[in-house]
DNA sequence: TCTTTCTTAGCACAATCGTACTAAGACCGT
DNA sequence: ACGGTCTTAGTACGATTGTGCTAAGAAAGA
């Protein structure tokens, strides 16, 4: 069966996402994969002809999980949008991307390292770009629906806003990961909300 | 000579940042690093004992770097807030932690690599941990003095402003080093100083 | 039950790794 | 010129790496 073998390809992408966790993109050797998944060597070869393969299938397994999320609570968050209340609606979808959960902390610790991976090995470097692109699309979205709404001041640079999101949502992120500043997860809810509602108001110079 | 020792090591430890560019802290090998430097294996050796002792010490020595350009301006910063503009003391600080020439942009690229290699060696992580601590005393620094000048909103809370600049910072490194948003190194300052503007007034109602 | 296809296991190969060790070279005070 | 210390080079060892290849086992349709 055609789905046995899928299933079986992502139980090893997430055999890799352990072992990356544990020991590093350098502790994924197909042999480490291999005995986290409990197969052999062989069989591991059998399902990614090579071991580049077999860690770009493992990377964009992660960006299909953090899709799903996004998708998730899509819908409630067009109506907000539609009730005139963007500024939720953002807070909403933000606080999704952010790791506020163990799941989601494990998942952006394995995406961090393929992330630097691709900073030396060029296919990875391709993945992140385009999962890049679509987190500043959000973004972009979440400043665009709050000026529709007449919720941003004018006087505010839009590529700026979007860009300052971006990278503080990103540099968040690094620092829950990377455990700063301890009570991380609760509090980073909070500065994005803090965030949001700067965005909304007008410098008043 | 004592010194021809030092600087040898310190020779040693710019190979490791070249390899590290390049290849990645997985290509940082006692070889790769020795054929970096123009060296056999043996001597490599014989400066550090072990491949540990050489990593680490190419880790220090990237933040000795950082803390000789911020020291730098640093009279010329508290004369700054003496006279009452703690943004603009603000402003020049932060940028210099920011990647802004090729130069600091090599050196985060290597700081980001051992960063998340930190995340499985402890060691590492040590050394991470101190000089992020480092960074964040300077945020609280910017924050603190443009507070005490009467230049920060008091319904502001501190130390979630403190973490928002933090944050920025970093994930506005992240974004340059992973050249998103093309023009970044102009915009990235640019940035910052919205940010810094922003702090500086209250939130309207 | 036989046969064909799908999975799994295991070994072999060359390459690379970190470390230990030895010996030859360079340099310098005397 | 000599003696001793500081540097460098080179080699060897066992371990691990990615990949190619072969054959045994499982499953399923005839």
């Amino acid at each position: 069966m055609r789905l046995d073998h899928d299933e079986r390809r992502t139980e090893l992408a997430e055999a890799v996402w352990r072992v990356i966790r544990r020991e590093g993109v350098r502790g994924a050797s197909v042999r480490g994969v291999a005995r986290e998944a409990g197969l052999s060597m062989g069989s591991v070869r059998y399902f990614f002809g090579t071991q580049d393969e077999l860690l770009r299938f493992a990377m964009r397994a992660v960006i299909a999980r953090a899709e799903v999320r996004i998708q998730a609570g899509s819908a409630d968050r067009d109506k907000l949008v539609a009730q005139g209340d963007a500024g939720a609606a953002a807070a909403q979808l933000l606080e999704q991307i952010l790791p506020l959960d163990d799941e989601r902390v494990a998942d952006a610790q394995v995406w961090l390292a393929f992330t630097v991976q691709g900073t030396v090995d060029e296919g990875m470097a391709k993945i992140r770009r385009e999962a890049d692109e679509g987190v500043r699309q959000l973004c972009e979205k979440c400043v665009t629906d709050l000026a529709e709404l007449g919720l941003v001041a004018i006087d505010r640079d839009r590529g700026v806003e979007i860009e300052r999101l971006w990278s503080l949502l990103d540099g968040l992120t690094l620092h829950i990961l990377l455990d700063l500043a301890p009570p991380s997860a609760s509090r980073a809810g909070q500065i994005l909300r803090t965030h949001l509602a700067d965005l909304q108001h007008p410098i008043p110079s």
